[in-house]
DNA sequence: ATCTAAATGAGAATGAGTTTCAATTACAGT
DNA sequence: ACTGTAATTGAAACTCATTCTCATTTAGAT
């Protein structure tokens, strides 16, 4: 974990009028502690193991406040909870989710990522983010089938 | 709303043993009535306003059977509910959502399916369903930002 | 050191969806 | 048509993820 990102977090803590308090720094720290995907409640119950409990709530608020910074981003594995993944020097990506075992690969592809430029330009829409997952089964869970 | 459609829904009842009860006829002329996208809640409180009342829990189990049977699809827009689509003659696509109005439009492109298979491919991953979003604004959207 | 607005934690509230269970009902077999 | 019974229903309780409330604490400007 980086030294000048953490700096940068402060930074920006500092030039919106926001605190720095010890339980924003220590889920900053968690969250950048592994570059896995995560949701809410892994962080505050890895944080409860580690003895740095931080209330629910405030792993929560926590989350939106580094998701509105672009510390994190949120990502849709088609679960019943937000997941989320910091943006430590991660390219964009998509994702493949294995609907049986729950692994998840990442990819990207440029010719996808312009075929979707061309189509909101058809539209005239002006594109902020996209998603896509592609559900499955991964290698493994095809062989386990048969 | 076509006759051999619901009687395409009686059969798939009947040779599942699921009896054809008068809740589910009406779920199922509800969720044919348009092809609009709609959530659970959409539903029951149309039904209502019909003086067709069924209970919330009929029609989630209903939405639910529709979807197994391939019947109705589950969208995914983003939404906290989970959102559904009628079958009836759509080919597949993706969506477009606008996040300020919600508008939903909808897309489809062989390129971005195509290069989604060569990546499957490449990962021995079997996929079985995928979903694309784009979210952004809309062209009038954007105007009314300006 | 003091003041105050921001942040926190505990727990209540919310919203979407699911489960439970007693009462009802479709329909197969007579 | 009548019966028996397993499937279905509605109402209400429940779950789960998340958000809100509010009294208390605290960071950090003065």
């Amino acid at each position: 974990m980086d030294r000048a990102l953490l700096e940068k977090f402060k930074d920006t803590l500092h030039t919106n009028g926001m605190k720095c308090t010890p339980a924003r720094l220590l889920i900053f720290k968690e969250v950048y502690s592994s570059s896995e995907h995560f949701d809410a409640d892994e962080i505050y119950f890895r944080m409860r193991r580690e003895k740095k409990s931080v209330s629910r709530a405030t792993v929560y608020r926590t989350l939106d406040l580094l998701v509105e910074n672009g510390f994190v981003s949120k990502v849709n594995v088609g679960a019943s909870q937000v997941h989320f993944e910091n943006t430590l020097a991660q390219k964009h990506h998509e994702h493949l989710v294995c609907t049986q075992c729950g692994k998840i690969i990442e990819f990207s592809n440029d010719m996808i990522e312009k075929q979707q430029d061309k189509i909101c330009k058809e539209f005239g829409f002006f594109p902020t983010k996209h998603n896509l997952i592609i559900f499955g089964l991964c290698d493994k869970c095809q062989l386990l089938n048969k």
